[in-house]
DNA sequence: TAGGATTTGTGCGTATGTATT
DNA sequence: TAATACATACGCACAAATCCT
């Protein structure tokens, strides 16, 4: 095997999505939280090249609503809070209804496994002595990306990607922020993979999907119960 | 009037966001067709300005799906092909079903009167002696902007105005091959107009959006019979 | 195969805008 | 109010990649 491929020089392309992925990831988990300040300079030096191409992946992280650019001032994470947040919740569950009505696909066996594999790890993660939110924050990253694989419609994809990230980083602001318990809600995040794996196993996608759909649902409804105690 | 406002000089962001319009205005209208190469110099000094602000308002469309670049070959407009935009018209008409259901809101005065204007200018169109494609995708466009403001879901105007953008080029191309009649296609749009404002008119949101949908579906379907004929 | 023309990508110095002292 | 510090925005020269002769 690797016979005709000669380790491939990393081209412009790859270092942008290298880049593009990586600051999105650390804002979707919070390691840049909503109204941190990037640093152009330092973010820069850090991925060894100048402000001119990290600014290009910048440009693209403003297009998706996770930065905003202010000149004179600098570059901040976008805000989240519960009252804007409404309206994206409401379109996410329309959207994750969507993803067992066009082009459902059954999942491959890797696909499976890797689903699996997070239950599992979830588990772990409910057992541990102290459950850290940033963890569970991956989990549900990794859960996110390998299931809305079920379906086969490029822009339902994307456009659920882009509303993931934005209640992902409320949901893990409001585990940071101690208003829910990050062990209770692994534990009932554990139970929605078994959930949703059984119907998976008999080829049932359109429940799959029902199911994940109401969990998100539910969630929601806690977040939102866990905010009113705090008023 | 105007007593304190004086004559704003323009900033980077509003003429970034001039500039960022414009293009997507004629690329949508296919000034700039489908495989068009454009040239980040030609397109600077248009417009006034350095390749660097040229050149973030491109990584902007490249992220809109509209553009693509690459490297020592050229910036591309994107190809549309009807086997490739079936899963973005599917996706398209479930986002016209949600345009009713999700904060939905009666449109105001200047609204409404926009709306009729374009149906009137619909029927002029299709009375002209040699109706002109590009007329009808200003007409389309200028409608869509006015009827997707019955939402105040944010993220599901932004969706649905990406999707539009896709739909219309293939659209327009069509009409830009003679696989269907401009004329002929104004009047069914002009009827539509005014089966939309109907239920509107008595404040029945929801009807008028299932209506708005029932016309993209049959659009597509008399789109994709045109292209049958010629195969 | 080689070389030149053309296009996008990069690095850096400077301009411009904002906040603070 | 003015000046200073610092951030992003801009313009330009050059590097890298591609295509064609």
């Amino acid at each position: 095997m690797d016979l005709d491929s000669p380790p491939q020089p990393e081209t412009a392309r790859d270092r942008f999505e290298r880049i593009h992925t990586d600051l999105q990831t650390r804002i979707c988990l919070l390691d840049y939280p909503p109204g941190a300040r990037l640093s152009e300079q330092a973010l820069a030096e850090e991925f060894g090249v100048s402000r001119t191409p990290l600014r290009r992946v910048l440009v693209r992280l403003e297009g998706e609503g996770l930065l905003q650019s202010v000149q004179g001032v600098g570059t901040f994470v976008t805000e989240v809070s519960l009252e804007e947040l409404v309206p994206v919740y409401e379109l996410r569950l329309e959207l994750a209804d969507l993803l067992g009505r066009l082009g459902p696909q059954q999942p491959d066996a890797g696909l499976w496994a890797r689903m699996q594999e997070i239950g599992d790890l979830l588990g772990e993660l409910a057992d541990s002595p102290a459950p850290e939110g940033r963890r569970f924050g991956e989990l549900n990253l990794a859960f996110f990306r390998a299931f809305h694989q079920i379906t086969t419609n490029a822009p339902l994809r994307v456009f659920s990607e882009r509303l993931f990230f934005q209640t992902s980083r409320l949901w893990l602001k409001t585990m940071a922020a101690g208003e829910v318990d990050v062990a209770t809600e692994a534990r009932i995040f554990q139970h929605e993979v078994g959930e949703v794996l059984r119907p998976l196993a008999i080829g049932d996608i359109r429940s799959a999907t029902l199911i994940h759909r109401s969990h998100i649902s539910m969630s929601f409804i806690r977040m939102k119960r866990a905010a009113g105690r705090l008023d």
